[in-house]
DNA sequence: TTTATTAATTATCCAAGGTTAAGTTTTATA
DNA sequence: TATAAAACTTAACCTTGGATAATTAATAAA
């Protein structure tokens, strides 16, 4: 399990044997059970995260709506705002599944990176490729229409559709439950 | 005028009064015209740019039509994808404006963090910051309507208004010229 | 200053998402 | 297993943005 974690520092940085040791021991893994919460609104955020199994939703609630903004599967890691921040969050965190999760905090990052300085490369670099990653999605969120990003998501993540229920889909696709009830209806008719 | 890369710099990290004459003796100023392209569709980017002077946009071309992605004006940095990708741009950056810049190059960078490690930091810093506050635009782009949306640009952005056509601000606002000009109307006369 | 080009507006028509409410299906729980 | 709760669907009505085309305004170029 563990490996999951040096296989996604390998994607950015060399890792000697020794090093990898290193990492491995100083990961701290929790399981969570499916609708835990890692993270509440108004919370400080002292953890990121790195989910080995299970699907975790991020969302914030607005008016009363929950409006869901990513989610992250295996092999994916959350560093939450309010961590960086340093302010309350204004997003939760839950899980959707039951999860099993490394669990990175500041503390044990300085000493990690104490033993390991070019652990800092690792977090520009990743750093950096999310930015990059998101403004792509932002860019193509703007220019397609719903039914667009609907297809999209298909393509690219048709996973979360076994595994997330319709209405987070909906909010995700920046429309409501019900508009992608009815757009689901028209696509499958039109063919 | 280069002191507004220092004070730039001083909002991730300090700076010794030596390190910021390393700091300004190293940086490259350049003047462009309004129209100069600083890089094109398809070009390798090997330079970041720090808007000393000016109005920058970026933006893509889709279908024949352009995209405006962002708009870049005093003291705001742009790091393009390309740099970092290594693969050709599939953005333009042009000058709105008469324009003085700052440029980066990986090169001078390299001998910049050589020289002074923590530099390493500020990128760190200012990275995630800016990942965060695009990830905060993109969810609000998702829950607001597009009348919401200009307003809140009027509200954040207002110098826009001034420097920027209308036909891109429309774009960058995720709806068309015609709509944006028709929503104008529509705002002016409600009152 | 005249002319050409580009930007912005306006109008018409259409498609599609938002809202609300009712009904159905599925899932969770007592 | 029965009951309650949550998720999903469907329908009706309304608003608003997209597409196209024509017109006017503003800007740039000859």
């Amino acid at each position: 399990m563990e490996d999951k974690i040096i296989q996604f520092i390998k994607r950015y940085i060399d890792l000697s044997d020794a090093e990898a040791d290193i990492v491995r021991d100083s990961s701290h893994i929790e399981s969570f059970k499916k609708n835990d919460i890692l993270l509440s609104e108004g919370e400080y955020s002292k953890n990121h995260y790195f989910i080995l199994k299970g699907c975790v939703r991020t969302y914030y609630i607005i008016d009363g709506n929950e409006k869901t903004t990513e989610f992250y599967t295996e092999n994916q890691s959350i560093v939450p705002a309010s961590m960086v921040t340093k302010e309350p969050s204004e997003y939760f965190i839950s899980c959707l599944e039951d999860c099993t999760i490394a669990i990175g905090s500041e503390e044990r990052d300085l000493v990690l990176i104490e033993r390991i300085p070019k652990l800092k490369n690792l977090i520009m670099k990743s750093d950096i490729q999310v930015r990059i990653h998101n403004q792509v999605m932002f860019d193509n969120f703007k220019s397609k229409t719903p039914e667009m990003r609907y297809h999209f998501l298909l393509d690219t993540r048709p996973d979360l559709f076994n595994r997330v229920p319709l209405h987070q889909l909906a909010t995700y696709l920046g429309i409501t439950p019900v508009s992608l009830s009815r757009m689901r209806k028209r696509i499958s008719t039109k063919r």
